[in-house]
DNA sequence: AACAACCATATAGTATGGTTTATACTTTAT
DNA sequence: ATAAAGTATAAACCATACTATATGGTTGTT
C-alpha cells in the first residue's frame, strides 16, 4: 500500500508517517519494476510497527526507545535469542510502567481522602 | 522548606521546580514576617503534588493535564463532590493507560511469536 | 568585613516530536 | 489533454518541557 492508505489504516497523518520513516522507525520500498516514480510501498509489518509506536508513545515511551526496540526486532545481525531478549526487556519496562500507574492511582486515591477530610 | 530542600526531597532540579511553579503547578509562599527577602517556602502538600507530577509525567501525561488536575484538586471554588469527580476522572484516565499498556504487551508478545516463527 | 552559598527573576538556548510550506514530479479521472 | 489528486524532498516553523546563563540581592560563616 502507498502512504495515503497507510495513513488511513493507522490513523497517523502522512506528515507524521514521513517523519517516522525519516527518523528510521520503518522503511517503505520502491517498486523495482516501476522506474517512472519512487513511490514507496508499505506492508502489514509496517502497520504492526505503527500500532506499537502509537501505543508505546501514548504511555510515555520516546521515539528513540521505540526505535531501538523495532530495530532489534527486525535486525538480521541478531540471533533469535537476542531479539527475544530485547523484546522481553521492553515487556519488563511496560510492566514497570503499569506499576508506576498503580502508584499514581494510589496517590490520587489519597487525594480523594484528603478532599473528603476537608484537607484541601 | 526552601527550594533547595524541596529539590533534595523530591529529586527534581531547582531549575525544573521553578519552571513548574512558574507554569502554575504549585505555589510557594513568602514569609510575611520577613521583609528583607522574598524567599519562598514550600510545605508537604507541595511535595505531594510533585510526586504526582513525577509519576504522571512518567506515564505520558502532559504538564497541562496534570496542572488541570492539581488546580481542581485544591480549588476553593469547587464543591467537594466536583473535586472528587475531577480526581476520579483522572483515575479513569490512568486505568485507560493501563489498558493501553496491556495492549502494547500483547503486541510485543506477538512480536516474540513472529521472531520464533522466523517471520522477522 | 568579606566571601561562599543560597535565592529570585529574566532571557536565551536546547531537544523532542512533530506541522507547514514550497517545489516538483506522477498518476488518475474526465 | 488537462485538471485534480497523490507522492517525494527539503526547509522552515512550532509547542512542550526543560536547561543554562546573566544579573542582582540575601544569608551565613569566619
Amino acid at each position: 500500500m502507498l502512504i495515503n492508505e497507510l495513513s488511513k489504516r493507522t490513523g497517523v497523518s502522512i506528515a507524521t508517517l514521513r517523519y517516522y520513516e525519516n527518523y528510521g522507525m520503518f522503511k517503505g520500498v520502491s517498486d523495482e519494476k516501476v522506474r517512472t516514480n519512487n513511490y514507496k510501498h508499505y506492508d502489514e509489518l509496517v502497520v504492526e510497527k505503527i500500532e506499537i509506536i502509537k501505543g508505546a508513545k501514548e504511555v510515555g515511551f520516546t521515539l528513540a526507545e521505540i526505535k531501538d526496540l523495532l530495530e532489534n526486532w527486525h535486525s538480521e545481525q541478531l540471533s533469535v535469542e537476542k531479539k527475544i531478549a530485547v523484546v522481553n526487556s521492553k515487556i519488563n519496562e511496560v510492566d514497570a510502567k503499569i506499576r508506576q500507574l498503580t502508584e499514581v492511582k494510589k496517590l490520587l486515591a489519597r487525594c480523594i481522602e484528603d478532599i473528603e477530610n476537608g484537607m484541601c
